[in-house]
DNA sequence: CATAAATAATGAGTCATACTCAGTAAAACT
DNA sequence: AGTTTTACTGAGTATGACTCATTATTTATG
């Protein structure tokens, strides 16, 4: 019966996670009192401190699971099959997406970078996260449909940096979904495209692929 | 001596905001104690609640103080006789540059988006900032140099989302500002410059400065 | 210049809440 | 059934934001 017990121990972490996020999108990190997330979990107050060191831990674990979901679900959007340009649409639409549905979330990941005066960390998750678009990116160098003389981070932070921007933006004045961010963004990245491929002979052409290909030993070092 | 008075409490005032301003950065907000504030401020800790009535209301008041110098130090960065692209650039190496000094109290600025649960509100300093950027772009696309297909909001993003990512993930990594940044970002910008002006006739050009004109006001009033 | 009225400053005290810990209950062994 | 180990509880503590009765300073008035 080990495994019972255990489990239900598991299921108490959980339940208390769970009335976290509530209650930290409901009210806010400093709004949310711990003994509400207790009695919403259906344990005494002292309980949550056993699973949870502290309240910031707490909104650790939040933000943790938060993204380590948002992982998962995007590597579930994207289509394998598909092109580079498809994917990162599709991987662009979800993310925009999932952020305006969890901005309340989004907004409080901030808050468990820091730990009172200590220089922001970065959180492994969205790390993991970050992967996801990474791994798109190295196929279109790979297949020579992507041009690497721009370090991946930069791209990267062009992706993420526009659409939690736009995100806030859209949150902000009440808005729906605007998948013309979507098309604006990927428009820039036609930038990024290794130019006219079928327009050139094939030698140059292959020595596009080549010199692309030797630039991602780099790529991948540098990160 | 009504005048020096005056002085005096607007120089009380502004003790608490830089006392406030330095601790919020060292500490972060929660490990910023207001009996310290108050201490650096050589007041005592409740004359700090006759100028500001909540640590909240204290914290909102340093990030309104912090983007409206940001705002004056724009407008001087920027060279009204130069180009758009050049003003750009200018507007660019400025934010990043900025970002990357402040970025404890950047980071700090989201914080004053939120009061408890009540969802983020636009904070109008930032607002006034981000016109910096918005009158660049208008001047360009009044002298038909940028094209005025893609709503401004859009554009805007691009460029304070890419920034603010990028001096994220410098500050995080400990690395000094890197103008490949702003090279690439500034790059992708080139898609929304009116093509080849100087490759088509007369006619053309004119032609497209008048369209671009055409589509200002869908443009401002859109915002 | 003295004195009253108005304004500003003080810091000891209040209160809310994150966190602790001695005591109790439940589960796992023997 | 008894013993040990593990999990849970909630009243109690500590901390820090905020208040307010008292004191100090400035301004107004005769």
């Amino acid at each position: 019966m080990a495994d019972t017990q255990r489990q239900r121990l598991e299921a108490r972490e959980e339940a208390i996670l769970i009335a976290a996020t509530t209650l930290f999108g409901e009210s806010g990190v400093d709004g949310a009192r711990m003994a509400e997330i207790a009695k919403r979990a259906d344990v005494a107050e002292g309980t949550v401190y056993l699973y949870y060191k502290t309240k910031h831990d707490l909104l650790e674990a939040v933000v943790d699971r938060f993204w380590r979901e948002l992982t998962a679900g995007a590597r579930q959007a994207i289509t394998p099959s598909e092109t580079v340009s498809t994917q990162l649409r599709e991987l662009a639409t979800y993310h925009l997406t999932s952020l305006i549905d969890d901005f309340k979330i989004v907004d409080i990941t901030s808050r468990a970078r820091q730990w009172h005066g200590k220089p922001s960390r970065e959180l492994p998750q969205i790390r993991e996260y970050v992967r996801v678009f990474d791994d798109i990116i190295q196929r279109g160098i790979h297949s020579g449909e992507l041009e690497a003389s721009t370090p991946i981070w930069q791209i990267r932070d062009v992706f993420y940096g526009t659409l939690e921007h736009s995100a806030r933006t859209l949150v902000i004045r009440n808005q729906p979904i605007d998948m013309g961010v979507i098309d604006n963004l990927l428009g820039l990245f036609d930038q990024y495209r290794v130019v006219s491929l079928n327009d050139t002979d094939e030698q140059g052409s292959k020595q596009a692929v080549l010199q692309a290909q030797e630039k991602i030993e780099q790529q991948v070092s540098r990160w």
